[in-house]
DNA sequence: GCCGCGACCTTTGTATACATTGGATGGTGG
DNA sequence: CCACCATCCAATGTATACAAAGGTCGCGGC
C-alpha cells in the first residue's frame, strides 16, 4: 500500500472517529511526523480530505478539520433521503430478487443478535449486516453517479452517528425497517421499497435529533 | 492564484470542452510541461479530477480521464432529478421570494434574448440567467450537503451537454420552464416548484435522449 | 512460429531542499 | 495608551532528485 493511502485512511478514520476534533488543524509537518510519512504524500492524504469534505483549507493557516454537529444532522438527511430514496427504487426495479430474499430473512432473525449478551460483538454484527444491504443496493441501482452523490453523505453521518449511540430498542426497530426494505427489493416493488425506506430514515432522524441521545461528546472535549 | 489550481481549472476545462476525451492519459511530465508548472502541483490537480470523477487512477498507467457518453445521461438524471427537486423544495420553504421574483420576470423577457440575431452572445447570456437562478436556489436551500453532492453531477453534466447542443425551440421551452420554477419560488409553494423543476429535468433529458442530436461528437474523433 | 522469461526503460511514488506567503509580535509614532 | 507598520518566523507552495514498480520489447527456448 502506498504511504498516501496509509496517510488517508488513518487521517480519515482519526477524523470519524472523533480523535481528530473539528476545527484541529493537521499541519504539515506535525502529521506528516506522526504518520511516518514525507510531506509531500501526506499533502495527497489533506486534499483527498478535503475534497470529501472531512476537512477545509484555511488559506494560509493549512488545512483544518471541519465542524459538524448534531444541528447539521437535519441539512444532512435533507440530502440523503431523496438519494437513498432514488437509489432503492432503482434497485426494486434493476435489482435480483434472489439477493434481497435471504437479506431479508437475516434482518428477520437479528433479533437475538442485537440483544444478546455478547453486547458489542452482536452490534457489530448487525452493522456489518446492514453495511450488506447498502452494498447490495448499490450493486442493484449500478449508478455511478448516484454512488459518488452518495459516497460524501455517508462519510458525514458516518461522523455524527459517533455523537448519538444507538441502543438496542432503536436497533430492533431499526431491523425491522431493513427488513421491510429488503423484502419490497426482494418482490420488486418500487413504490413500497422507497416508502419503506423513508420510513427508515425519518425514524433514524427522529432518534438522532431526540436530545437524550446528546452530551456524552463533553468527554471528547475536555 | 497557486500554480496547483492554474493546472487544475485548465484540465478540468479541457475535459468539460473535450479537448481531452476520455481515454486520454494524463501523464505527469507531459502535462507538467504542458502546462508550465512542475509534477508536485499537476499531481495535486490530478488527485482533484480523480475526486471530481473527471478521470481515473488506472494503477501503473496513470490517470486517464473517464469515460462519459450520451448513454450515461439517464444514469446521470436519475441522480440529478431527486437531487435538484429537492433542493428546490427547500428553497422553496427557505428561500426570500423577493430573490425569485424578478428572475421570473428575467425568464418572462428572454425569448427575444434567444433567437435574437446575435445568436451565440444571446444564447451565453440566456445561459448565464440560468446560473444565476441555479445560484440562487443553492443559496436559499443553504445546505451544504446538498450541495456537496450536486457538485459532481453538475460536472459531468456539462460534459455531456457538450454533445448535443441546444437548439433555439428547445431554450424557448426551456425559458418556459425555467420561468415556471423561479414563479413557484417566488410564491414559496414547495410542492408547485418541485413540479415544475421535475417537469424542467424531465424535458431536458428526453431532448438531451433524442437521437437527432447525436453524431457530431465524430469530429472529435478523426 | 509461438510462448515465456528477463532486462531495460518509462512512469509514478517519495523525499528533501528551496522559495514565498501570511501571520504574529514588537516597536514606534501619534 | 492605542494603533499602525515593519520585521521576523513559521508554515505552506514549488521544484527537483532519487527510488521503486510496472510495462514493453526483445531474445531464447520449445
Amino acid at each position: 500500500m502506498r504511504a498516501s493511502d496509509r496517510a488517508y485512511s488513518t487521517l480519515r478514520t482519526d477524523i470519524i472517529d472523533w480523535r481528530l476534533a473539528p476545527g484541529d488543524i493537521l499541519a504539515e509537518v506535525e502529521q506528516s511526523a506522526r504518520l511516518g510519512v514525507s510531506r509531500t504524500p501526506l499533502r495527497e492524504a489533506l486534499s483527498r480530505l478535503v475534497a470529501e469534505g472531512l476537512a477545509t483549507t484555511n488559506t494560509g493557516r493549512g488545512v483544518v478539520v471541519s465542524e459538524i454537529s448534531l444541528e447539521a444532522v437535519t441539512d444532512l438527511f435533507d440530502a440523503r433521503i431523496p438519494l437513498e430514496c432514488a437509489a432503492v427504487r432503482i434497485a426494486a426495479r434493476r435489482g435480483d430478487p434472489a439477493v434481497f430474499a435471504p437479506l431479508a430473512e437475516e434482518f428477520a432473525c437479528a433479533g437475538p443478535l442485537i440483544d444478546g449478551d455478547g453486547d458489542s460483538d452482536g452490534q457489530a454484527a448487525y452493522y456489518g449486516l446492514v453495511a450488506r444491504l447498502d452494498h447490495a443496493i448499490d450493486e442493484a441501482a449500478a449508478n455511478p453517479y448516484l454512488l459518488q452523490a452518495q459516497k460524501p453523505i455517508r462519510t458525514h453521518l458516518a461522523r455524527v452517528r459517533r455523537l448519538a449511540r444507538d441502543n438496542p430498542i432503536r436497533l430492533l426497530h431499526s431491523a425491522h425497517e431493513h427488513e421491510q426494505i429488503a423484502r419490497a427489493l426482494a418482490d420488486g416493488n418500487a413504490e413500497l421499497a422507497e416508502a419503506a425506506m423513508r420510513v427508515h430514515l425519518h425514524r433514524s432522524l427522529q432518534h438522532l435529533t431526540t436530545p437524550s441521545h446528546a452530551g456524552h461528546g463533553a468527554a471528547l472535549h475536555p
